[in-house]
DNA sequence: GTCGTTACATAACGAGCCCTATGTTGACCG
DNA sequence: CGGTCAACATAGGGCTCGTTATGTAACGAC
C-alpha cells in the first residue's frame, strides 16, 4: 500500500468513527458536516470527497458495522459452554459494551429513526438485524431446539436486548443483571423448547 | 368558557397534535417550527405564544401524554379476563394501536434519543416509564405473583414491547403475533410465578 | 526531474432554521 | 359603545447547515 493509499485508509476510518461518536451523541441531524471532519481531524472538503454527502457517510457506516455487530455475537459463543453462561455473556455484551460508552446503542437507536424516513436506510438495516438474527438461531442451536419458523429466537432475543437496554438508559437502576437475565431465560423458554 | 379561552384551547391542541404527528415522521429535529404551525392551521407566532420555544411544546407533549399512556395500559385490563388475552391484547395494542398509524412509537423513540442529549427530557421519560411499569405490575397483579424487586414484571414487559415493535418495524414479517406473545409469555414466566 | 494526479483544504453560497419585535383583529367589560 | 387586552399573524434578523467550486501541496510513474 502506498503512503498515499494508508493515509486515505486512515481519513476514511477517522472520519467513519467520528461520525459515529457525534451521530450517537448529539443525533444524525444534529452533527454537522464540519463538526464531524474538524472530529477526524480532517475538513469538510475531506469528507466530502471520500462519500460524496453527509448520508453517504451514514451509509457506509451502517455497511461497516455488519461485521462488527454480528462478530461479538459469535464470539461469546466459543466462551460460553452452556445457555446460562451464554444469556449471561450476551447481555453484559450490550449493557457493558466493549465499546467503551454506551454509544452504539444511541446510534443504533439514530439509525432506526432515521430508517423511518428513508426506505434506503431501512433495506440497510433490515439486512443487518437479519444478519444478526440468523447468528442467534445458530448460536442457539445446540442447547434449544427451534420449533416452527413462526417462533424464531433470534428476533425476541434481540428485541429484549434493546428493550432492555432503553429501559436501563432511562433509568439505571431498575433493569438490574438478575433482571435481564432470567427475563432472556424466560423469552427462550418461551420461543423454543430445550435439547434435553 | 368564553370563546377567547375555548379558541385558545382549541390552537394548543392542534399544535400539540400536530408537534406529534411531525416529530414522529420527520424528527424532532426535523420538523420545524413554521411547518408544525402550519399543519395546525396556525403561525409560528402562536406556538412561540403558546410554548415559547420549540423545546417547550416538545414538554408539554411529554406531559400531555402522561395520561394517555397508561391510560391505554389499564383499559386493556377490564377487558382480557386471563393473563394469556392479557398479553395478546397488550401486544395489539402495540403492533396496531388505535392511534390509526404507528407515529406514536416513532415518537416514543424520538423522544427517547432526545433524552440522551438533554437530561430534563430524560428526567420527563423517567417518571413516564415509572408509571407504565407500576401499571404493568398492578395489572398483572391477579395472575402471577411477582417475587423479589430485583426481577420486575413491568420494565421487563415494557421492554420486550418496544424491541419486539423495532424488530418489526426493521422487517414485518419477522415478528408474527405467534412470535410476539410467545416471547411474553415466556418474559412473565421467566419474571414472576403463576399464582396457584 | 517533470508532470499529471491524488488527497485533501479553503472559501463562499443559498437555503432553512429558531426566535423576536411588532402589527392586527376580534372578544370581553363597564 | 368605546377602550383594553388577549390571541394570534407578519416580517425579518441572525445564525447554522449542506453542498460546491476552486486552490494546493504531496505523491508517484516515467
Amino acid at each position: 500500500m502506498t503512503r498515499q493509499e494508508e493515509r486515505r485508509a486512515q481519513t476514511r476510518a477517522a472520519l467513519l468513527d467520528a461520525g459515529a461518536a457525534l451521530f450517537a451523541t448529539r443525533g444524525i441531524a444534529g452533527a454537522s458536516v464540519d463538526a464531524i471532519a474538524e472530529a477526524a481531524g480532517r475538513t469538510s472538503g475531506a469528507l466530502y470527497d471520500h462519500f460524496g454527502s453527509k448520508e453517504g457517510l451514514l451509509f457506509a457506516l451502517l455497511e461497516s458495522w455488519v461485521d462488527a455487530a454480528t462478530a461479538a455475537v459469535a464470539a461469546e459463543q466459543a466462551a460460553a459452554t452452556s445457555l446460562d453462561e451464554w444469556v449471561a455473556a450476551m447481555w453484559r455484551a450490550v449493557s457493558d459494551p466493549p465499546d467503551g460508552d454506551g454509544r452504539w446503542i444511541a446510534l443504533e437507536h439514530e439509525l432506526w429513526s432515521y430508517a423511518n424516513q428513508s426506505d434506503e436506510a431501512r433495506r440497510y438495516l433490515a439486512r443487518r438485524y437479519a444478519a444478526a438474527w440468523d447468528a442467534i438461531d445458530a448460536v442457539t442451536g445446540p442447547w434449544v431446539e427451534h420449533p416452527a419458523e413462526a417462533t424464531r429466537v433470534g428476533p425476541a432475543v434481540i428485541a429484549l436486548l434493546f428493550g432492555l437496554e432503553m429501559m436501563r438508559r432511562v433509568d439505571p437502576d431498575v433493569v438490574t443483571d438478575q433482571l435481564a437475565v432470567a427475563a432472556l431465560r424466560g423469552v427462550l423458554a418461551g420461543t423454543a423448547v430445550p435439547t434435553t
